[in-house]
DNA sequence: AAAGTGGACAACCGCGATGGT
DNA sequence: TACCATCGCGGTTGTCCACTT
C-alpha cells in the first residue's frame, strides 16, 4: 500500500509552484481555493486550530486567511493535520478488523474508523472501495467463507459441517483437499460482474414458523431450484450434492455450473433463541431455510438482474439497481448494510433465490411503497428476538415477493431493518460483532493469513498493534487470532489467488 | 521508451442531521 | 414552527504513480 504520495508530493508541489491555483485547475468559485492543499496552508490550518480548537471551520476563512471553505478545512485536518493520525499500511489486525465491521455495519466509514484509532473514514473508504473494485473484478466474494458462515452461525443459523465441500469448512483443522472433487478452473465461475449490493437482512428470508417448517412448497423452475436451500459462500469449488430435500421454505439454489457446487444448509431454529455467543443454537428440531446455491450471473433468459459493472458504492445499487423502485427489480432502496447481508439479499434480487411458498409469516404488503411498510405485518415475532442480523435501512421485500408474482413481505424484515438503523452506538455494533467470534485460541501474535497477503508485501506482520479503543474494549489480537486464518485460505481461496492476492486471476 | 491500465489517495460534492435563533 | 448555519457522512471524482504491454 502506498501511503503519503499526494500529501508529500502533490501538497508540497503545489506549494512550490506558488500560491495560485495549480495549472489545469479551475480557480476557486467564490474566491475560495479548491485542489490540493499547499504545505503552507497546512500550516495555517495547524495554526488555527491550535488556537482556536477543532470546529467553527466556517470561520477559518475569516479568521485565519486561508482561502478554503470550512468544509474542506475540516476534512483536510481531519485526515491529513490531526494529531495521532496513523499513516501507513493497515495492519492485518486493522483489515481484519475492517472486514468484520463492513460486515456487520456496512458502507459506515465514520463508525468503523472509530474503531481504528489514527484511522480515518475516508482511510477505510478508500481502502475499502479499491479491495471491493478488485475483488468483484475477480468475481470473488466480499468476505471469507469462515466469516460468513461465522455470521450466520452467530445469528442463530445452524450450519451444518459441510461435510463433503471443501469450502466454508468447519472450525476443525482443515484436513488436506480431498481429492476429488477436483478444485474448479479458476475461471469457475462466476461471470463479471459479481455485485453484492446492498440488501435487507438475509433474515428477510427466513422466517420462524413451526407451520413454515413444513409447508409444502412448489419449486419454481426447477432447473433453477433446487429443494434445498443451501447456499454457497464461497462461490468457490464445487462439492458433493445437497443433501435430499430437506424441509424448507424457501429454494434459492440454482446450479453453479455443471459441477455439482458446494452445499450446506442454513438452519434456524423455531423457536426465538436468545442471542448466544455462541455460535450455534443446537436446537432440535431446527427449521431449515436452505439459500441454495448460486453464483452471481443471472441465469439466462431468466429474471434481469441490475447488476453493474462495479459496486464500490450503494449508491451505484440503488441508481442501477432500484432507484425508481417501480421497474422489476429495481426496487430495493435500501442503503448500504453489512454486505454479508447483502451477499445473501442478493441472491434473493438476483434470480436465485425463490420463495416456493408464501409462508405463514409472510403477510401480503398493504402498500408496496417504502412508506407503508412499517414492520407491523403480520404478527409474528418469532424471528426478531432471534437474530439481528444486520438489516438495510428502509428495506423492502419486493424482491422476494416479486419473484412469485405475490406481493408480500415478510414479517420481521422491516423490524429488523428498524433495529438496524437502531443500532446506534458503536459500542452495540462491535460488542455484537464480538459476539460471533469464538474465544481466542491462538496466541496473541497472530500470523497475517493467506488471504491477506498484500499485494505490494508492505503489509507489515510484525508485533500486533491492538486497538487501543477503550470504549469498545477492542483487541485486534483477538479478533485477528479468533480466526482460523489457515481454514480461512483455504476456504476462501477460489485459485491459487488469495484474498488480497489476486495474481491468479488478475 | 511510450502508451495504456489500474491502484491508491486526496479532495470535492450532495445530502441529511443537528442545533441555534 | 420555520429558517438558517454548521457539521458530519457517504459517494464520487480527479490526480498521480507504478506497473504492464
Amino acid at each position: 500500500m502506498k501511503r503519503g504520495r499526494a500529501e508529500a508530493s502533490s501538497a508540497d508541489a503545489a506549494a512550490a509552484k506558488g500560491a495560485g491555483p495549480p495549472p489545469g485547475q479551475a480557480p476557486a468559485t467564490a474566491g475560495l481555493k479548491k485542489g490540493p492543499w499547499t504545505a503552507a496552508e497546512d500550516a495555517i490550518l495547524r495554526e488555527y486550530v491550535k488556537k482556536h480548537g477543532e470546529g467553527n471551520w466556517n470561520a477559518v476563512q475569516k479568521n485565519s486567511g486561508l482561502n478554503r471553505c470550512g468544509k474542506s478545512c475540516r476534512l483536510r485536518w481531519a485526515n491529513h493535520l490531526r494529531p495521532n493520525l496513523k499513516k501507513g499500511a493497515f495492519t492485518p489486525e486493522e483489515e481484519l478488523l475492517i472486514l468484520h465491521l463492513h460486515a456487520h455495519v456496512g458502507n459506515k466509514w465514520a463508525r468503523m474508523a472509530a474503531h481504528l484509532p489514527g484511522r480515518t473514514d475516508n482511510e477505510i473508504k478508500n481502502y475499502w472501495n479499491t479491495r471491493m473494485k478488485r475483488r468483484q473484478r475477480t468475481g470473488l466474494p466480499l468476505y471469507p467463507p469462515e466469516m460468513q458462515r461465522q455470521f450466520l452461525l452467530r445469528h442463530g443459523y445452524h450450519l451444518p459441517p459441510p461435510a463433503t465441500s471443501s469450502s466454508a469448512s468447519p472450525d476443525p483443522p482443515s484436513p488436506p483437499p480431498p481429492p476429488s472433487p477436483p478444485p474448479p478452473p479458476p475461471a469457475l465461475a462466476f461471470p463479471q460482474p459479481t455485485t453484492f449490493p446492498s440488501s435487507p437482512s438475509p433474515t428477510a428470508a427466513f422466517s420462524s414458523s413451526p407451520s413454515a417448517a413444513t409447508a409444502s412448497i412448489p419449486l419454481l423452475p426447477q432447473n433453477y431450484f433446487s429443494n434445498g436451500l443451501f447456499f454457497q459462500f464461497p462461490l468457490s469449488s464445487p462439492v458433493s450434492p445437497p443433501p435430499p430435500a430437506p424441509p424448507q421454505q424457501f429454494s434459492l439454489s440454482r446450479p453453479v455450473s455443471p459441477a455439482t457446487p458446494q452445499w450446506f444448509a442454513l438452519s434456524r431454529p423455531v423457536s426465538p433463541t436468545p442471542q448466544s455467543p455462541l455460535f450455534q443454537p443446537q436446537l432440535p428440531q431446527p427449521l431449515r431455510y436452505n439459500l441454495g446455491s448460486f453464483d452471481v450471473s443471472p441465469p439466462p433468459s431468466f429474471v434481469q438482474m441490475p447488476f453493474v459493472g462495479e459496486l464500490p458504492s450503494s449508491q451505484m445499487l440503488g441508481e442501477t439497481g432500484g432507484g425508481s423502485g417501480s421497474d422489476g427489480f429495481g426496487l430495493l432502496r435500501s442503503s448500504s448494510t453489512g454486505l454479508l447481508d447483502d451477499v445473501i439479499r442478493d441472491v434473493q434480487r438476483g434470480g436465485e433465490v425463490r420463495r416456493a411458498d408464501p409462508l405463514p409469516e409472510l403477510v401480503p404488503s398493504t402498500g408496496g411503497q417504502d412508506g407503508k411498510r412499517d414492520g407491523h405485518l403480520g404478527g409474528n415475532d418469532v424471528s426478531e428476538g432471534s437474530s439481528i442480523f444486520s438489516p438495510a435501512q428502509g428495506s423492502v421485500l419486493e424482491p422476494l415477493s416479486m419473484l412469485d408474482g405475490s406481493d408480500c413481505s415478510i414479517n420481521g424484515i422491516e423490524m429488523r431493518s428498524k433495529a438496524t438503523n437502531e443500532i446506534g452506538p458503536a459500542h452495540d455494533d462491535i460488542s455484537m460483532l464480538f459476539d460471533m467470534i469464538p474465544a481466542p485460541t491462538l496466541p496473541a501474535t497472530t500470523v497475517a493469513p493467506d488471504w491477506y497477503n498484500s499485494d505490494s508485501g508492505e503489509i507489515s506482520n510484525g508485533p500486533s498493534s491492538v486497538v487501543t479503543d477503550d470504549d469498545m474494549g477492542l483487541d485486534m489480537h483477538q479478533l485477528a487470532s479468533s480466526y482460523t486464518f489457515a481454514h480461512m485460505n483455504q476456504d476462501w481461496d477460489i485459485s491459487p489467488c488469495t484474498w488480497s492476492d489476486m495474481s491468479g486471476i488478475c
